[in-house]
DNA sequence: CGAATTTGACCCGCGC
DNA sequence: GCGCGGGTCAAATTCG
């Protein structure tokens, strides 16, 4: 017991010196001195930094503090900032949770340094908790040395949370292993790559000029593409599917000469004339029509044509994923009463990236979009996450399938990889035509994957946004590694880099979510941050609100990032479909 | 008026 | 060979 107490006792002291852990046990002291030192079941809960909903809070990136003792400090705050929000506002708003993590670090951390600063007009009485909670702590010591049976009863709950603390630790660091571990077999594979592409090039280089068709479809699929695009394929590198998969297109965009070369496939089509987007992109049977090669290549070239496919839910007829799209087509897929939308990429001319969108037959409120291909041309930040994310999913599909000897991939090891934490939510679609990696968002991870997502909007907000942004000084691997490892980062570096914007998204974000809005001393993080919070705690379904904070932050921010097609950027919880997409949206 | 979208036609692969 | 379904094209239409 006195062991226990000790412990605690030398994280309340250390609260300053290690962080949001320390800080969450000297709240814990906080929360039992003003309720008395009674402790019960539900407070426990809430206490408790593991707890559905503290989970939140819990961060696994790179913030994670590594202890000299073996243990492993996540940065929580959800808890903490409940607590806080809690003290500041009246209960039973959900607005509480979000302030609560608002305030929380910029406060708590404020007293570590010694000196307890406010600046809201509530600030004497988390001033005074401030203080009180190191207090609490060390009276704590002090005072509990007798035997007083309620106090041994608290300890005896005391310990219980702190068993209870261990284990979520040791699971903790169990999950970080996992990362680390998919983090390393992610960088090798990148590494790989790399050297594979390297090879090509100086394979290719003298030949580069002048492309011949059938020589590159003799080499390996992962071959090298064209190097200037590639260059601007920064966070896919090694979407080796794009390799295989717009080869062709990626080499005609280097140069227009190079189309030629792929005529001859195109001259199939009977009475059509090379129009000025042809020269962009071949149709998907360029690879299929020259199959004058052996079967086994033309079956790898159909093998390596990866697909990704996002599910997510929303009610906005497309996801804004920071490119630009201009709709070529629709049709009415069999077995599904909601239209296919055919997309391609029109933020360069000739980029090969198409995708589909579609909505679910069984649910209407999941939109499926399917990416195919890679960008040739550099990518703003918000499409950086999402063309990162879904090249890596591809990448993982086909690199997964290289080493296996049967072509079959092991689809946990994809979906570890993609998700490390929620294996779930990633899926591989053998029956497919193509082998398809599905992102999935629509399902409601268990608890502890619950704690991810979260966890991507917290990350800005402690770390200023030109460090958080993966791209100025980060190397691919870690970009790579990032983007996998954050599924849906593309919300979160949104709220870090979009801050421009964040007068009208706080204009957005307070119209969509008045609930939400209080004075904070952070509008652009603490706005984007309040309606992704406070959407996940007022949804117990978190993709349903991970989707409305992707809408929202991304379609807020950018309001010149157009989807043309699909004017209709909204955020999700934005129910008025009303406009003209209507009749083109697919589902509609 | 230019750009984006719509929509019918066309092409192709595949199964029967 | 024929029909079906997926994918794409491009003229017509709509929009800003």
């Amino acid at each position: 017991m006195l062991l226990s107490y000790l412990f605690i006792f030398d994280h309340v002291e250390r609260a300053a010196l290690l962080g949001p852990v320390g800080f969450v046990f000297a709240l814990l002291y906080s929360r039992l001195s003003t309720r008395g030192w009674g402790l019960t079941l539900e407070n426990s809960d809430q206490v408790g930094f593991f707890g559905t909903k503290p989970v939140f809070g819990f961060n696994l990136s790179p913030r994670l503090d590594h202890r000299s003792d073996g243990l492993i400090m996540f940065p929580v705050n959800s808890s903490a900032g409940e607590e806080a929000a809690a003290v500041s506002s009246p209960p039973g708003g959900e607005k509480r949770v979000v302030l609560g993590e608002v305030d929380f670090f910029a406060e708590k951390k404020k007293p570590a340094n010694g000196v307890v600063k406010k600046e809201s007009s509530h600030a004497e009485a988390s001033t005074f908790r401030d203080v009180d909670v190191i207090n609490t702590g060390l009276q704590l010591v002090t005072a509990n040395t007798g035997s007083d049976q309620s106090t041994w009863m608290m300890l005896a709950q005391l310990q219980v949370q702190l068993e209870r603390m261990n284990a979520e630790n040791q699971r903790l660091r169990g999950m970080l292993t996992q990362v680390s571990n998919n983090y390393s077999a992610l960088q090798m594979h990148l590494v790989t790559l790399m050297q594979q592409q390297q090879n090509s090039r100086t394979d290719s280089t003298q030949e580069q000029e002048v492309v011949d068709r059938k020589s590159e479809e003799n080499k390996p699929a992962v071959n090298g593409g064209p190097i200037v695009p590639r260059q601007f394929l920064d966070l896919a590198p090694a979407a080796a599917d794009e390799h295989s998969n717009s080869l062709s297109e990626e080499r005609t965009l280097s140069g227009s000469p190079h189309n030629n070369n792929m005529e001859p496939s195109r001259n199939k089509r009977i009475g059509r004339e090379e129009s000025p987007e042809s020269e962009g992109w071949a149709p998907n049977k360029t690879l299929k029509l020259n199959s004058t090669k052996p079967v086994d290549q033309s079956a790898e070239a159909t093998t390596r044509k990866a697909r990704v496919s996002v599910r997510a839910r929303s009610e906005a007829p497309m996801i804004s994923d920071g490119c630009q799209w201009r709709k070529y087509g629709q049709k009415m897929a069999k077995g599904n009463p909601c239209p296919r939308a055919y997309y391609r990429c029109t933020m360069a001319v000739g980029c090969p990236v198409r995708k589909q969108v579609q909505r679910c037959a069984e649910d209407r409120t999941i939109l499926i979009t399917t990416y195919e291909g890679t960008h040739n041309h550099p990518l703003p930040p918000a499409a950086m996450a999402m063309a990162s994310t879904t090249s890596a999913a591809a990448n993982m599909l086909l690199s997964g399938s290289m080493p296996s000897a049967d072509g079959v991939m092991n689809p946990n090891f994809l979906a570890r990889t993609i998700l490390p934490c929620s294996s779930n939510m990633a899926t591989i679609s053998a029956s497919a035509p193509f082998p398809t990696v599905t992102l999935d968002l629509t399902q409601t991870p268990n608890p502890l994957q619950f704690q991810r997502p979260p966890a991507q909007f917290q990350v800005p907000f402690p770390v200023p946004p030109q460090n958080f942004a993966p791209v100025p000084n980060a190397s691919v691997p870690q970009v790579f590694g990032q983007a996998l490892y954050n599924q849906s980062k593309f919300s979160g570096l949104q709220m870090s880099q979009e801050s421009n914007d964040s007068a009208q998204l706080q204009g957005q974000q307070s119209s969509q979510h008045p609930q939400l809005h209080q004075p904070q001393a952070h509008p652009s993080f603490s706005d984007t941050l309040s309606a992704a919070t406070a959407a996940i705690t007022a949804d117990p379904n978190f993709t349903a609100a991970l989707a409305a904070a992707i809408s929202s932050i991304i379609g807020g921010s950018h309001p010149n990032n157009t989807n043309q097609s699909t004017p209709n950027n909204h955020p999700s919880v934005n129910t008025s479909n009303s406009n003209k997409t209507g009749s083109s949206f697919p589902g509609n």
